[in-house]
DNA sequence: GCTTCATACCTAGTGACGCTAGGGTATAGA
DNA sequence: TCTATACCCTAGCGTCACTAGGTATGAAGC
């Protein structure tokens, strides 16, 4: 149920998640999947690109952590920016879910 | 706010137009405009090519129709499969706007 | 010790698709 | 004649989710 459906969306479900505190992308990975009750289980291939745009593009900011144990961990956090997409973002899928519910005669559950 | 957005969800749109009555490609352009407020003003390019993949998978057929005055016309109407295809993707696109409408906290309108 | 699995990161290439930019035909009005 | 509107089309581009492959660490099972 991911595929193309989350085309230019997927920026937002990332966001999103990182607004409830810094995390790394395997923690985004699984937040994202056991947050959408498994609807949406994305591929790393799909998440740690996403991730670089995103921090190319100034809304997110990585930090190398070196744990005691485990691999080096690169730690992504909401830039000022970030929170300011996010809010227009958060606008634009309201705008964008009602017209395409009112296409689909779809009641907003 | 077409852009990226629209993306896997154009089809839908289409569908859903189309299922209030056949009309040709240019007529499908104008309702989705009207219907959409003009939230979504889709340019010819996105549109026709668009049809054609929808005929291609068999959930439109299309017939010339040869005005007395004017052009000719590519009249588009669903399909048995398109009936059926827009049924799911109705619920499929309720689903999704769920699970990303709880990402973002969006009260769906 | 060795294998396997889970954790953690990465990227080159592919395919889908909306869009840009262009081209063509017909009718009506300035 | 020129422009505007209605109507159709397509080659190529850019974006982006995904596939498929790679690397590295540590814990658990045999």
């Amino acid at each position: 149920m991911n595929a193309e459906m989350l085309k230019g969306h997927l920026d937002n479900v990332i966001l999103a998640t990182l607004e409830r505190g810094a995390a790394h992308g395997y923690a985004v990975i699984e937040a994202i999947r056991r947050r959408s009750g498994g609807h949406f289980d994305l591929p790393e291939g799909t998440v740690y690109p996403a991730l670089h745009r995103l921090e190319l593009a100034g809304l997110l900011a990585s930090d190398w952590v070196d744990p005691p144990a485990g691999r080096r961990k690169r730690v992504y956090s909401l830039t000022r920016a970030g929170h300011d997409a996010l809010g227009e973002r958060r606008a634009g899928w309201a705008e964008f879910s009602r017209a395409v519910g009112a296409f689909l005669d779809v009641s907003p559950a």
